[in-house]
RNA sequence: GGGCGGUUAGCUCAGUUGGUCAGAGCGCCUGCCUUACAAGCAGGAGGCCGCAGGUUCAAGUCCUGCACCGCCCA
């Protein structure tokens, strides 16, 4: 059987990830009656590719799909990207622009024209470095966001929810993107600390000497004040009471007008009222009854309205008003002041709160049933911590503003009839008005925010509005796995739809992720210049490996740090397993025995019957940590087993055994057993690795085509055997404690030394049985007797179980005088310790049995050892 | 301002209900090209578990305060 001395993944990768594919392994199967487990994806963005954040989440949903398939459950993880509005439609723009083609000129359908084409010629990346990494999903229910499926879903949830009031139009102050030229909603829209100013500015009051100081951070906002605002129970403005202001610059009477929104203890006290273009400023607008007057335009320059600034941009419109008060001797003062500017979450540029009109979802009554499902349990969290963001945010939702002033995207199913103004919303397109009749009736320009339809991912998905098979069988899904980021954006909506809409939860868990870093612990991001590209490294290091690397440092609720050094060393480990093989594989041709594994172990020697309930716990404790999300411990138990277990012992103990042309003796068949085990426990985590072993290897009877439907490896009673683990270890000790002593004499590694070893107890019969193997591992010729070691033969180490002499030239007996007064003083440590807690009364009356007798056990045996080692110290020649 | 989290070996982090749990990987030191693997093998060093109190027979583990760091929301 032919093998590369070298791991080398990419000869084997991509093979895999097509035939994965053409074989329909990963549709869901399962016997009738199986479990059903489903995940739906967090659909990416179609313009985006791959990154670090993204391999991570799959290669945790990865692990568990399955893993969840290898125990027989039926399994889905449907695919799918999203349409990314506003993202989409930026790129799209640019290329055309980049064309020379304006987008207005080309107009609406042949611009949606083109995005759909971009779409069909880009869009699939992420799907193509998807199947490269191994993604199990079931690609024939690949699912877009716009597809007719899927929008039909969005049409129907828009209408029901208007007609039951939970949609409704109108103009409010939203979050507006001068350079997208869309409304936001506020989650769109982040907070970036900026060094601002705040300007102080005196209003003339009218009919006085006097002014009232103002202080802002947006000047030029003033143009469209229209009141001035002080507390009412300040008593520094009480004279101001039923006063007006003269604005400066426009010479425009304003109110002076009481109300909370002034706070005394920040700034002057006195706070300038701009409706149109801060939404606290709006409400209190609102209160008040004041004008609102719109002097930023959707376009981020200033209207009419600003008088002599219209028309410029908003910001040289702030340096020139700031210039004129400064001119007219009304700037008070300038103080450096830091403040968190909003900023378009696309394109960075800051937002402006306008006044317009948009439509939105009433959340509150969405967002109770929302909550209850949380508290209930209904939805489990993993980690629970979130639970308290997702309920914070929850108890304090604001309606959603879901109209964006986008070309690309569901276009909202609304109707202006032009006569009569009447507004219709409506599951089929009406071709005339329902009120007056009149044919001249628009479809409202507007299309939904991305998330309104992300938000019925879980259940648009697989069919809904009609009631597919799909539908019946796998909602509510199993598990959603995503990012704290997405939280509020994402999960907590399709909660509310899915509740709204089917009547449960839209998944029964939710497990969110950690956050890639960096080598410095820095967030990955473009602008920061410190992505690692999956697949770079992929290519590099093998999915496998990175996979693990990810893995390794997946525990939850902690970030992880990824550096290539991990990956080299999760590479190591990929190579340790192919190198287990090689040797497997060229022994078996030595041997004689063809690559049959049998149905069953026939365990006969003591490392077959440790190995096996080696296995048995692995397969449990990784299976437990799977379930848990616990992909940190699974990969380390997992690593242990293979490399610390299997190879280093199980493998050290049957090169031994092998023989040329032996045939296949019960060495081999369980060997070959534990193996093939060991491969499919290693397969949620390792895929390809595994399959490309695995396939080189026959069953006695018929088996999966795929390692990827072959059964977990399930925790098995009758192999674990405590009597085993115990004679395993002691074994390990005795050859380890003879490297020990070798190391310390400094023997040439090819020196065979003769050793001595002396039991008074159950390590006698032990290590007679297996002698040979002490033997060979330690390089010993060995002679074992009863009792305990004589003074002086040579090097010695002591335990309670056993002693172990190695006969050394006299020359040596300073590093051992040295080895044994350490000891001598740790033990002198440890003994005072236990002696201290069993003659306190308390300890011994209190503590519970099982804990004093192993105190009272350990204590003894340090003594033994205190006084072997003192023994052996004496009996050392004198320095 | 409100909330959440972190501080354990040189680095990155585990440590599940308090009772030998002080651990892993990487790095470091020593010796080995032992015909599966130098991406390896064998051996080894290294930690008052952030600081100060408290609860308990017993505290990385629970409570309080403090210090520093990070994140989210206003």
């Amino acid at each position: 059987m032919e093998i590369d001395k070298v791991y080398e993944p990419r000869r084997f990768e991509p093979r895999w990830a097509e035939r994965w594919i053409e074989w329909g392994v990963f549709r869901p199967e399962g016997a009738a009656g199986a479990p059903v487990f489903c995940l739906v994806i967090p659909p990416p963005n179609v313009t985006g590719s791959l990154h670090m954040g993204h391999m991570l989440e799959h290669t945790e949903i990865d692990v568990t799909i399955r893993w969840r398939r290898m125990r027989g459950e039926k399994t889905l993880w449907l695919p799918g990207t999203d349409h990314a509005g506003i993202a989409t439609q930026m790129v799209v723009t640019r290329k055309l622009a980049e064309e020379g083609i304006d987008r207005r000129e080309l107009g609406r359908d042949a611009f949606v024209k083109r995005v759909w084409e971009w779409k069909e010629q880009y869009g699939g990346a992420i799907k193509r470095q998807m199947i490269r990494l191994g993604a199990s999903c079931d690609w024939s229910r690949e699912r877009f966001t716009m597809d007719p499926g899927l929008s039909r879903a969005v049409r129907e949830v828009f209408v029901r929810l208007y007609e039951k009031g939970l949609i409704y139009r109108g103009e409010y102050m939203v979050n507006w993107c001068p350079h997208c030229h869309t409304a936001l909603s506020d989650l769109e829209t982040v907070r970036e600390e900026t060094q601002g100013n705040l300007w102080h500015i005196r209003y003339p009051v009218k009919g006085t000497e006097s002014h009232l100081v103002v202080a802002t951070t947006r000047p030029e906002t003033m143009l469209g004040d229209t009141a001035v605002a002080v507390h009412p129970k300040d008593e520094r403005y009480a004279a101001f009471h039923g006063k007006a202001a003269v604005l400066p610059l426009m010479n425009r009477e304003i109110p002076v007008i009481l109300d909370e929104l002034a706070d005394p203890k920040f700034a002057t006290g006195v706070v300038k009222v701009t409706p149109a273009h801060d939404p606290n400023d709006f409400e209190a607008g609102r209160r008040h009854r004041l004008a609102r007057i719109k002097v930023i335009g959707e376009d981020g320059r200033m209207t009419a309205e600003a008088g002599a600034y219209a028309g410029l941009d908003r910001f040289e419109a702030r340096r020139r008003v700031v210039a004129g008060l400064e001119d007219l001797g009304l700037l008070a003062k300038i103080e450096p002041y830091p403040l968190a500017v909003g900023k378009c979450q696309r394109c960075r540029t800051v937002v402006e709160p306008l006044v317009s009109t948009q439509w939105f979802v009433k959340t509150k009554p969405l967002a109770e049933p929302a909550i209850r499902v949380v508290e209930s349990g209904a939805i489990k969290v993993t980690p629970e911590n979130y639970t308290k963001t997702y309920y914070e945010w929850m108890y304090n939702i604001r309606d959603w503003c879901i109209s964006r002033q986008l070309w690309w995207g569901h276009r909202i199913p609304a109707w202006h009839c032009r006569e009569c103004g009447a507004v219709m919303v409506a599951r089929e397109d009406p071709a005339s008005c329902a009120q007056c009749g009149s044919a001249r009736i628009e479809q409202d320009p507007d299309v939904l925010d991305t998330w309104f339809s992300s938000a019925l991912w879980p259940f648009s998905t697989l069919g809904w509005p009609d009631e597919t098979a799909d539908l019946k069988t796998y909602y509510p899904t199993s598990l959603l796995i995503t990012g704290f980021d997405i939280l509020f954006f994402w999960v907590a909506r399709m909660i509310m739809m899915g509740l709204e809409f089917m009547g449960d939860v839209p998944f029964r868990e939710v497990y969110i992720h950690a956050l890639v870093r960096d080598a410095e612990r820095q967030k990955m991001s473009k602008t920061r210049d410190n992505v690692i590209d999956p697949l770079v490294v992929t290519e590099k290091y093998g999915t496998d490996a990175v996979r693990m690397s990810l893995l390794l440092g997946a525990a939850p609720g902690t970030d992880i740090v990824l550096t290539e050094e991990r990956m080299a060393s999760a590479r190591a480990f990929a190579n340790k397993i192919w190198n287990a093989a090689r040797f497997l594989f060229l022994n078996m041709e030595r041997s004689g025995v063809d690559p049959l594994v049998p149905e069953s172990p026939e365990a006969a020697a003591l490392e077959d019957r440790w190995i096996l309930s080696r296995l048995s716990r692995a397969a449990e404790a990784a299976g437990r940590a799977i379930e848990k999300y616990r992909y940190h411990e699974a990969a380390q138990v997992v690593w242990q087993f293979l490399w610390h277990e299997f190879c280093d012992w199980y493998l050290e103990v049957k090169k031994l055994r092998f023989t040329e042309r032996s045939g296949p003796t019960n060495d081999w068949r369980n060997v070959l057993y534990v193996f093939e085990a060991s491969l499919r426990l290693l397969h949620p985590l390792m895929p390809f690795l595994t399959e490309e072993l695995w396939q080189r290897l026959d069953g006695a009877s018929p088996r999966p085509k795929s390692l990827a439907l072959a059964a977990y490896p399930q925790p098995d009673v009758s192999h674990t055997d405590e009597e085993a683990e115990r004679d395993m270890a002691l074994l390990q000790e005795i050859v380890t404690s003879a490297r020990n002593l070798r190391a310390e004499m400094k023997a040439d590694p090819k020196q065979q030394i003769q050793g001595m070893l002396y039991s008074q107890t159950g390590a006698l019969e032990l290590a007679r049985a297996q002698a040979g193997v002490i033997q060979k591992l330690a390089g010993l010729k060995l002679e074992i007797a009863a009792g305990t070691a004589p003074r002086g033969e040579g090097v010695l180490r002591s335990t309670p179980e056993y002693d172990l002499v190695l006969r050394s030239p006299a020359a040596l007996a300073d590093a051992q005088r040295a080895r044994l007064r350490k000891e001598i003083g740790q033990l002198g440590k440890v003994i005072a310790n236990s002696r201290r807690q069993l003659e306190d009364p308390e300890f011994v009356s209190r503590a519970p049995a099982h804990v004093t007798e192993s105190i009272r056990r350990k204590l003894a045996e340090y003594e033994g050892q205190l006084a072997k080692s003192h023994a052996a110290l004496e009996g050392l020649p004198p320095a």
